[in-house]
DNA sequence: CCATCCTTGTTGTAAATACAACTGTATTAT
DNA sequence: ATAATACAGTTGTATTTACAACAAGGATGG
């Protein structure tokens, strides 16, 4: 468990305190297989959860069958916590298991209750830049071309790596769903930004020129 | 300031407690003017804001000149707090004047500081609800047509007002700069939706059927 | 190793959108 | 009261996109 000790939610606590404070909120984990639901959008939520290997999506899925992937998370990413905060009973959002995963489950109001200021700090912290991150997905989705989507989002990508060449955890169907335009459209907009020399790619990597 | 007992943010305070706290984090008022700037996007922002009367809103201006509006920001609501919690140096995000506002403006780092458990939880809770907007958001600007994404905001905004009729804080071009499209591609597909019986509007009342 | 499935790119077509230009009507300022 | 400005709707056109159908590799699983 060594992989909290690099967790945002429990940084400045030593494994001793991770323990204690896990075995106070009950945390329990659970292995999921890809294409599983972790969490239904139906559902009131009572837990969220930390991605401890694998991978996880939050997902939408609207009346006529279109999927909206909200973001892919990795190792160490929350999945939940504002929807469980926010205590509704229809989120609308699916959790679903993206790659053979392993997740930490944790009751939130345990963790309300749990009297330690880092970590309600820490949470606040993480729920900050949650919204930072929506802010900026926002920013690409608000553009007026798939080009121009899919530039600010592979320019952020690129700052955030710190380097032009970079991996993405989308394949292109779901690259397509976390941007809201066709697959086969984003293909073709890809490959003429290839042709025109803006950007190289093959798969999930991406070189920005 | 009795306005201040309604804020989420004060939640379970009491009027003196709230005037203390507001002492503490060296809380200042200050007036703005339409279209005044509050917040560039290329600061380092140590403050995050409470309207306390009038409008604000969050902007996001790119380098072709397109204007995106993140959100109207009316009395009680919070601005800036994400950001400022982010510590990043630029956030790329405006806060502009909507509508004659007057403002109090919080030293975040010092909010941080005061003992007030009640406080803290209840920016948590503020932080949450933001990211559910956020995401809610998001499903509009991830529908492919203008009309879809229209329908979906307006069907929500019939959801918070628990009425099919109301009026939405957006004039005809900022409703186009929420939802990132044309203003005129949504003037004439409101025009489609009257014409079908879909809706009725006036200005900015609006009315589901 | 073969069959099946999954992923990606390609193409054509119909539909939707952005953009620009213009009109009429409120709203504001002088 | 009048001019100036802001706002909303309309229309036409060029561009962009969604959608559907298909083909070529790759990956996967028995």
């Amino acid at each position: 468990m060594e992989i909290l000790l690099k967790n945002e939610l429990f940084k400045g606590l030593s494994l001793d305190d991770i323990n204690k404070v896990i075995e106070e909120v009950e945390g329990i984990i659970k292995i999921f297989h890809k294409n599983e639901v972790i969490i239904t959008p139906k559902e009131k939520i009572k837990v969220f959860g930390i991605v401890l290997s694998g991978s996880v999506m939050g997902v939408h899925n609207d009346y006529w069958g279109h999927r909206t992937i909200l973001k892919i998370l990795e190792e160490n990413e929350l999945f939940g916590e504002a929807f469980s905060f926010s205590q509704l009973d229809n989120t609308g959002i699916s959790i679903v298991c993206n790659k053979e995963a392993k997740v930490l489950l944790i009751n939130f109001e345990k963790l309300l209750e749990i009297d330690n200021r880092k970590i309600i700090q820490n949470m606040m912290m993480i729920l900050a830049s949650k919204n930072v991150f929506l802010t900026r997905k926002m920013e690409y989705l608000s553009k007026r071309s798939i080009k121009d989507k899919l530039l600010s989002y592979l320019s952020d990508e690129a700052m955030n790596n710190k380097s032009n060449k970079f991996y993405i955890p989308y394949n292109r169907q779901e690259l397509a769903d976390f941007l809201g335009v066709d697959r086969s459209a984003l293909s073709s907009e890809l490959s003429k930004l290839k042709a025109e020399g803006i950007l190289n790619f093959n798969k999930n990597y991406f070189e920005l020129l």
